[in-house]
DNA sequence: CTCGTTTGGTTGATGTGTCAACCCGGTCAG
DNA sequence: CTGACCGGGTTGACACATCAACCAAACGAG
């Protein structure tokens, strides 16, 4: 009953460990953001994109491009956080509208940035230290292609597009 | 200007490839689930702890402990889980109900853990393999005890309870 | 006994993510 | 020109998570 696909013991083990480790993580880093300068990690992700062009403003799409978030996800998020006055949608002359970082939403970002880095590097960056940091890069990078690969092949993003027809 | 708390370029880089495998790794896991079998990450969260107790019962805050979900999310969660007929809240004669598995939930979780433990073994396990993985392991168990640890000093979780005094 | 607290659990409002459908402007085949 | 089909983007409905407020039983000290 155990030859399949199944895992066994320490690696399961070491499976579910890592499962916490990401959620406790995760949680730990978002509460932070959150009550100390109420971003989530969206919005942070977001702004960090966006300051960390030369223009501070981008299309919509290649926000897309660099969160790997869907279109539908980016455009509400993106509407929210206009709301909340950290961006702003600029239509100018083309004919997508661009997004700009407000000044709102730079002072934001330049506020929370050091005490997030800070974090990171105290639970997470620090513990593995440089060496295993690196091979989790390197294993990091490999899942990442591997399942990119996998998809290429298997699972194009439901493609069947009929629309109404 | 990089002197504080911030991190350098490898750390960086590093950082960022495991979010980015973490966020591939969890959409890939959880489309194929929820595809292949309609069942969320959350819902088989709850099926895997239920079916691997002995009575395929449990208390609500038992689930809670295990899976660490807040209380609201967990009754929230039960509760359209009991709509779609994968578990039932058994009142007995205790005071406080047990969420019981039903054949319908056994016969889904059966159905999709093979697979989901294959795709771990195939996107994870195997690209770590036993050596590396033991170290995530071992790594991850720090990472969750230090988080723990500081947050036992820190971060209480909001007491000031008040009620409505 | 009674009041205050703790424990386990529910509820409702709100913010966010996902899916599917749609819209609009270009482009290309016929 | 017409009509299929992109790519980029929006919308609405729904599932889900989080927070704060609440409820009820059990416990403990006075």
């Amino acid at each position: 009953m155990s030859k399949g696909p199944w895992l066994d013991e320490d690696e399961q083990q070491a499976w579910r460990s890592y499962l916490l480790m990401n959620r406790t993580l995760e949680t730990h880093l978002e509460r932070h953001l959150q009550r100390e300068f109420g971003l989530s990690k969206s919005d942070f992700e977001i702004l960090v994109n966006l300051s960390e062009s030369e223009s501070g403003r981008m299309r919509a799409f290649e926000l897309g491009r660099a969160t790997q978030w869907e279109k539908s996800r980016m455009s509400h998020h993106l509407s929210r956080m206009e709301k909340r006055g950290l961006i702003r949608k600029e239509s100018c002359q083309a004919r997508y509208p661009e997004i700009a970082i407000t000044e709102e939403g730079m002072a934001a970002i330049k506020a929370c940035a050091p005490a997030h880095a800070a974090r990171v590097r105290e639970f997470f960056v620090d513990i593995f230290g440089p060496d295993r940091l690196a091979v989790l890069g390197e294993v990091s990078d490999d899942i990442v292609a591997k399942i990119g690969q996998h998809c290429a092949t298997d699972c194009p993003p439901e493609v069947s597009g009929l629309d109404a027809t």
